[in-house]
DNA sequence: GGTTTCATGTAACATGTTACATGATTCT
DNA sequence: AGAATCATGTAACATGTTACATGAAACC
């Protein structure tokens, strides 16, 4: 029976440091932004099952303020590691960028240029977004072990190398339908 | 408002040739496999709305068969032209293998490397299966315009570089957590 | 004659997104 | 004082997936 994934994502997020809603979120949109993607009607929710189910349980400090702070349980610890030893499946592909691009050759070349231009555009800013980040990571971050240090560089790695390809493929397309 | 995409990708399919919704399912399991998906239970509903809208209609030959073969019409080619020169917004990635590796820093290395040698293998197929593709193409296929035979390959290079790149970060990542 | 592939479809379910509501706190 | 950001949450909606049902045609 298959579960929920953003299940995983918090608990993932949680084992690294307790957090609030808001700071997981806030968490997606930054540092885990190339990988992954939460919205609040989902992380609310599920933070209150997984604490039902007893995987998250609510910080007693911090009662002062509205702020609600969840730490993992041991019983998250072992659903996430549960997680992490599975075999992940592959996952069907939705670019609808590409589905347009391949469905173009029927206008006019320099509307597919200026298209190839613009997403090249956003790759490039990608790119000195995570080699900021890469940036960032080397001159150390605290409260964080080396090994974690380690996970997050190689995935920042992951991110340039990806939008590199990219890069190197729309001025690959944009010379090839220029002749 | 945001219409539906599955329409956007059976417009261009019924765009480049008639088909049943069989052959569109076909056609996104194979040549557009790295970059689109669908499924029967979305096909067969959308072709109906489709059809009620005027963007398509049944053939009427193949009347013997209990095939449906679909064209696309005037209305629903200008729906397709309308989308493909509207701006494509950034879609929210989500990695599950990239999400579970990044939270593998406390499992044993040679789980972490396991992992990471299942997954070059299978960038590995997936990268071999686009240069199939690719030689497939410069043989030749019957019934298809220089200009469309263009783009094919330009899609085909894409997911050739991105596998390129897949492997590139695996054996990098290997190597760092071997020291 | 049996298995695989072709072919269409629906219902139930799972998942994901958006819009809205509310109000505190911090920054300018 | 006003604007921006922090912070939590829900309801409605949109989208996507799976399981099931049915049967013809092609292949071996």
């Amino acid at each position: 029976m298959m579960k929920n994934k953003s299940r995983y994502a918090i608990l993932g997020i949680l084992n690294i440091s307790p957090s609030t809603g808001y700071d997981i979120k806030k968490y997606c949109d930054t540092v885990i932004s190339g990988i992954w993607h939460e919205n609040f009607g989902h992380i609310y929710p599920t933070l209150k099952v997984l604490e039902q189910e007893g995987c998250i349980r609510q910080l007693s400090e911090d009662k002062e303020s509205r702020k609600i702070k969840y730490e993992i349980t041991n019983e998250g610890r072992e659903e996430l590691f549960g997680w992490l030893s599975e075999d992940t499946l592959i996952q069907p592909v939705r670019s609808e960028f590409m589905l347009k691009f391949l469905f173009s050759s029927q206008l006019p070349p320099e509307n597919v240029i200026e298209m190839l231009n613009q997403y090249k555009q956003r790759m490039e800013d990608e790119l000195n977004k995570y080699i900021g980040y890469e940036h960032e990571l080397l001159q150390g971050i605290p409260d964080i072990s080396a090994e974690r240090a380690r996970f997050l560089k190689a995935t920042l790695r992951r991110g340039i190398l990806t939008s590199k390809a990219s890069i190197e493929w729309c001025q690959e397309t944009i010379s090839e339908l220029k002749y």
